[in-house]
DNA sequence: GCCGTTCAGTGACGATGTCACCAAGTGGAA
DNA sequence: TTCCACTTGGTGACATCGTCACTGAACGGC
């Protein structure tokens, strides 16, 4: 049983008893990359707070038009999931692994108990709570007042991952920013035509980020 | 001291103590219409949970440009303040009393001491907040994917509350749906010219509401 | 009535979304 | 290997939406 709860800072003040518990009633489970872990109408049964990884949630429309909410990083828990099990409702979007996944999942029955017994495990799950619809307030006022140029950009610095090189067709990028491809593969060769970028197939070099920090920087100019 | 807590469906089973301990902790508060609860860069001290009256809650952008994210209706508590309550934060948006406001007001400390000894005040809580996490991602489906036509007609017919008629400028429309004035103008224009809607100056009065109702549901069609 | 302010209407144009279609790259099957 | 189906990306035409500049009407205080 390894001690896992290190690797939460909010969970380092947790109460022995609690963090005991906690480490009994779990298990660390491992998701391949790719997999669905939750979708509309799904019923949530754990909590996953994830050690290594990372979970993309999205949002699917009827027209099959998709959208990326936000995504769940090492050391983070899924406000979704905690959202559905609180209310004892189903999902209202999608849940996809992005990478390989490691997660401590726990189960509703330890979670409710967890919530109602520790002060420490609230403000751990609530302040990520907080987090999250801050940035879906911030997802909602890009997509209604900002430039497609300017996120775009501010994307693919945001999803450079020190590699400086993005594996995303243009479709995938589309979705993160809500708009469609064409828009897409238009801008992004307007970025290449001013040198910022390289394309491939599949992959886009970052070969001036400056270039596009500059554009970024507007923002709500 | 009335028994409000008949008034919201979600606190009738609470435990018999815990009834007693919020009615003697909390306080009845009365706000005036037009009043501004909370801002950005407050800190929220009560939880407010509305017995009569309406808070409308937006977001202002650096630019000036607002948008209205959702509404808090008698027998609602508002999730916003639930969320920078638990995780300590600031509030990121903004939140007026629409109307004059009648609401229970319960300090931070009480809110905790329920939250932690508490089952059925903890659903109450969090049933909401799950409900509004879902209401935020179909505002964001909406702006990003659906005509600003069809969403102004099912606004329309939102905000009518049995008066068949709208109170609000072009300006606060357009808030509504995060677009601009200039378009909310055109569009009410359309639906002017097709018999759907009268106009006057701050006013908006619905004469078809069946025509309104036949655009609002083609949605993602 | 006068006057400043708010509100609504409009044309022009740029930005973005949609549709239709084509070309190139990719990988599996014959 | 060649062939073929599928995915990915590129592009023009056009519709919708956002922005800018400006106008005039309606309203409220004086």
């Amino acid at each position: 049983m390894p001690d896992w709860i290190t690797q939460f800072p909010g969970l380092s003040r947790l109460e022995p008893a609690v963090r005991d518990a906690l480490t009994r009633k779990s298990a660390v489970i491992a998701v391949p990359k790719g997999t669905v872990i939750f979708g509309p109408g799904k019923s949530p049964e754990n909590l996953l707070l994830l050690l290594e990884g990372r979970v993309r949630v999205q949002q699917v429309s009827e027209g099959g038009r998709e959208i990326v909410l936000y995504r769940v990083e090492a050391g983070q828990s899924c406000v979704l999931t905690t959202a559905c099990l609180l209310a004892h409702e189903d999902y209202s979007a999608q849940g996809i692994a992005e990478t390989d996944v490691r997660a401590v999942a726990i189960p509703r029955a330890v979670f409710d108990e967890l919530v109602s017994q520790s002060v420490a495990f609230r403000n751990f799950i609530f302040t990520a709570y907080s987090r999250r619809i801050t940035d879906l307030f911030q997802v909602i006022e890009d997509i209604a007042f900002q430039r497609v140029d300017i996120r775009l950009a501010q994307k693919l610095i945001d999803l450079e991952r020190g590699a400086r090189q993005i594996k995303a067709t243009h479709q995938q990028m589309a979705a993160e920013l809500g708009t469609a491809r064409e828009v897409v593969s238009r801008q992004l060769g307007e970025f290449q035509r001013r040198g910022w970028i390289r394309q491939s197939r599949g992959t886009i070099d970052l070969v001036d980020i400056a270039g596009l920090e500059r554009l970024a920087a507007l923002d709500a100019g």
